[in-house]
DNA sequence: AGACACCCTGTAGTGACTAAAGAGTCAAGC
DNA sequence: GCTTGACTCTTTAGTCACTACAGGGTGTCT
C-alpha cells in the first residue's frame, strides 16, 4: 500500500509517517521502480501501536523503548511496567499542576466581574505582584496547557 | 541593574530576558558605554508581570495581549476577562484529556502485574490495537504531558 | 597588569510534528 | 501515445518558549 493509504487507514498525517521513519521509530519500507514507499500489513500494525502510545501520550522516547520490547519477546517486562508506571506518574503530576493553576485562574478570573476601564481591573492588578512558586519537578515530559495538536 | 541583577531578583534567566526582549515583550533597555544593558525598576515589575502570567501558563501571545491593556489603561477590560474565560476552559479541557488519559493507562498497567516475558506481556499487546480517539480539539495551546522545563 | 566574573551577539538545538516548494510518478480516459 | 490530475518524492523551514553554546568584549578588584 502506499503512504497515502497507510496515513488513510491509521489516521496518521503522510508527513508524520515519514517522520516517524526519519527518526527510526518506523523500519525504511520498500520502494517501487518509481521511488515510492510500498507498506505492508505489519507498517500498518507497528504504526498503529506507536499511534496508541502517542495518544496516551508517551514521548517517542519512551515508545521506542516499548518497541526494542516489541521485537526482542524473549526479554522481562518489567522495564515495561516500570515504564508505564513513570509515565502514569507524569500524567498525574501534571493533572495536580493544572488544578492548581486552575484554582489560580478563577482567583484572578473572581477579581473582574465587570465592565471597568483596564486602569482598575482586578485582573491586571493580581498579576502584578511575584508569581506563587509552580513548583514543577522539572523531569517531566507531560506538556502544561499549550500546544496545538490534531 | 544589570541584566544578571534583574535575573536573580526576578527568578528569570538571563537568556530568557534577552529572548522577551527580542520577542518585543520586555522595551529595550538603554545601554552602558560598554554596551551592557542597565535596567529600572519598571523593567522589574514588568518582568515580574511576564513570569507571573507565564507560571499560570498563558502564552506569550496572550501575555502580550495583557501587557498591551496594562499600557493603554483607558480600555474597556472585558476583552481581559474574555482572554482568561479562554485560558481557563483550556486549562480545564486539558485536565479532562490527562484525566482519561490516566485511566486508560491504569487499565492497560493492570494487564501485566508479573514479571513474565515481553512475549506474553499484556501491556505491549493492549497496545497493539487501534488508539482510542482522544478528542482533542485541535487549538488548546495548554501542553498534554511531555516537557522539560524549569 | 592580570585575574575573574560578568556581559555581548549570533547561531543552533529541543519535541513532535506541520507546511511548503519544486519536481517526479501513476492510473485512467481518450 | 498523450493528457490530466491525484498522488508522491526530497529538502528546507517554521512552530513554541526557551536553553546552550562559541567566541569575543567589559568591569572591577588586587
Amino acid at each position: 500500500m502506499t503512504i497515502g493509504e497507510l496515513a488513510r487507514r491509521t489516521g496518521c498525517g503522510i508527513e508524520t509517517i515519514r517522520y516517524y521513519e526519519h527518526e527510526g521509530l518506523l523500519p525504511k519500507p520498500g520502494r517501487t521502480s518509481g521511488n515510492f514507499r510500498r507498506y505492508g500489513q505489519e507498517h500498518a500494525e507497528l504504526l498503529s501501536f506507536i499511534r496508541h502510545c502517542r495518544s496516551l501520550d508517551m514521548a517517542l522516547s519512551e515508545i521506542r523503548i516499548l518497541l526494542r520490547f516489541r521485537s526482542a519477546p524473549d526479554e522481562n517486562c518489567g522495564e515495561i511496567n516500570a515504564l508505564l508506571d513513570i509515565h502514569i506518574g507524569h500524567v498525574e503530576e501534571r493533572i495536580a499542576e493544572l488544578k492548581s493553576l486552575e484554582g489560580q485562574l478563577r482567583a484572578l478570573r473572581d477579581k473582574c466581574r465587570s465592565g471597568r476601564s483596564a486602569e482598575h481591573c482586578g485582573i491586571l492588578q493580581g498579576l502584578g505582584g511575584a508569581p506563587d512558586d509552580r513548583g514543577a519537578s522539572g523531569d517531566n515530559h507531560v506538556p502544561r496547557t499549550h500546544s496545538t495538536k490534531r
